[in-house]
DNA sequence: TTCGGTTACTGTCACTTTCACAATAAGGGG
DNA sequence: CCCCTTATTGTGAAAGTGACAGTAACCGAA
C-alpha cells in the first residue's frame, strides 16, 4: 500500500480563484492536469511534512505565511491504475502569486481558474476533479467562520482586497458598506497597519494586517443564491 | 506501510454525550481503553467499506440509519510503535444504544462519558484522545448548520428530545421555547408523524422524523461561553 | 370525577443584527 | 482648479435573537 499527498494550492489572480495544477509527465493520464503531490519521501516522513515539502517544491514561496491544512483521504481501490494508492489531500492557501510559477518537478505548472476544473470544462487525471472541489468546498465554508480569508492576502492588504477574496471564492458580490462593517466589527480579525497606499488612481486606501483572532465572530455570512443567478457554471452541491 | 481505520462512534445515553471505547486486548498498550478499528481486511477494501465492518463488528446496529464520515488522518511516525501505522479516523453517530454492546473483536466494550476523554481523566492508547478530542469538536460544529443531531435520535423522536442532543453534545442549557421556534423554523428539518407518546407521565409530546433537509439555514448557533460558567471540565480550545 | 403532578407546547416584547441604499472624502492627473 | 477614480462612512426598515411565563394535555391518585 502506497501512501501519497495531493495539494489544492488556491490563490487569486484577477480577481479569480485559481487553483494550481501540474502537466503530468509520466505515464498513468500522461499529459493531462494533475495536482501538484507525491509519495512520501523516506518511510518515516511525516505527512504534513511532506505537504509542505511538496508544496515549496511547486511553488516559489519565500514568505513562509501560507495556510496548509489537511482536507481529506481519498483511497477508493480504482483510482489509481498503478494499484492501491491512498492519497491525504491537503489544502493551501498562498497570496497572489504574479509568477506563473514554472514548475521544478512536473513537466509544467499552471494557474488554472477554478471554475473550469468546478464546471466539469477540464478534465483532470485521477479523482482529483473531486478533491479540487472538496477543497474548493471547504474553503468557502471555512471563510466564513475563521481568518482563513487573510491567508490570500499578503502581509498588508486593504479591505477592498479582502472582499474580493470573499467575492472570488464565494462567487459572489458583496456590498461594500455591509463588508466594512462586518468585517471592522469582528475583534481582532483585521488590525491597522500605519500608512496607506494607492492603486488605480483614487483616494489610497488604509494598510490592513492579520490579527490574532482565529474564529470569526459574529461570522461572515455567505449570501444564498437568489435562485436567479445560478449560470455561472457552479453546481451547488 | 500500515493503513488502519479507526472509529468515534458518538451517542447519547441518559442525556450524556458518550464514546465508544474498547479495551485492548493485544500488546501495544494492552488493557488500555482505545477507539475500536482494525486494519484493512484485505488489499482492495474501500475504506469506508473498512469503516462500516468495524461499525457493525462494534455495534449490533440493525437499522441501518447510522451517519458515518470521514474524519481526519492521523499519521504521526510515532504514533505507534510496532511502526508506521497511518489511521483513518472515521466519525459515526448512532441512536443511543440501550445495551451496553459487549464487544465482539476486542476484549471489552463500553459507552465511556465524553467528559472524561475531554478531561483527560481517562487515559487513552495511541493518539486516541485526540481523535475523540477531533471527533466531538467536528460534532458540536457540524450540528450548527445540518441535520446531523437527528443522527443521535432514532426513527421517530420529539422535539424536547432533539433538545437534550443539543444541550448534551454542546455541554449547555438551551431554552425550550427559542428551541421549539428556531428548530421548526427550519424548513424541512424536521416533518411531523402522525401520533404522539407519552414519557414520564405529562403531556404527550409529539412525534416527528428527520426531514429532506441536509443543510440548516438559519442555522442553529452555540450560545457563546459567558465566562462565568467554565467549570464542566471542558477545555474550549 | 376531580385534583394534583408532570411534561409539552405556545406568544410577546425589547433589543440586536442585517440588509438595502447614497453621499462624502482623499488622492492623482490634466 | 476641475475631473476622475476609489475609499470610506451613516441611516432607516425589516428580520432575527434572547429573555421571560402561562396554558394544554395526559396520568394516577384521592
Amino acid at each position: 500500500m502506497l501512501l501519497t499527498v495531493d495539494l489544492v494550492i488556491l490563490t487569486l489572480r484577477e480577481g479569480r480563484l485559481c487553483v494550481l495544477l501540474v502537466e503530468r509527465g509520466e505515464d498513468p493520464f500522461r499529459g493531462m492536469p494533475a495536482l501538484p503531490g507525491g509519495f512520501l519521501s523516506h518511510d518515516g516522513e511525516e505527512i504534513l511534512d511532506a505537504a509542505h515539502r511538496e508544496l515549496s517544491e511547486e511553488t516559489a514561496l519565500t514568505a513562509g505565511y501560507v495556510h496548509l491544512e489537511q482536507l481529506a483521504t481519498y483511497g477508493a481501490a480504482g483510482r489509481d491504475p498503478r494499484g492501491r494508492v491512498v492519497s491525504v489531500a491537503h489544502l493551501a492557501i498562498a497570496p497572489g502569486l504574479p509568477e506563473p510559477v514554472a514548475g521544478t518537478d512536473a513537466s509544467d505548472a499552471a494557474w488554472i481558474p477554478a471554475e473550469s476544473v468546478l464546471s466539469g470544462a477540464l478534465e483532470l487525471a485521477f479523482d482529483h476533479r473531486r478533491i479540487v472541489t472538496d477543497g474548493i468546498e471547504r474553503a468557502r465554508t471555512k471563510i466564513e467562520s475563521s481568518a482563513l480569508a487573510t491567508a490570500f492576502c499578503g502581509e498588508l492588504f486593504t479591505i477592498a482586497e479582502l472582499q474580493q477574496v470573499y467575492e472570488a471564492v464565494w462567487g459572489t458580490e458583496l456590498d461594500t458598506r455591509n463588508f466594512y462593517r462586518k468585517v471592522q466589527a469582528v475583534e481582532g480579525f483585521i488590525v491597522p497597519a500605519g500608512s496607506g497606499r494607492k492603486t488605480t488612481g483614487g483616494r489610497p486606501a488604509r494598510l490592513y494586517r492579520a490579527g490574532p483572532t482565529t474564529v470569526l465572530f459574529p461570522p461572515l455570512s455567505r449570501p444564498v443564491p437568489t435562485a436567479t443567478e445560478e449560470d455561472t457554471g457552479e453546481k451547488g452541491n
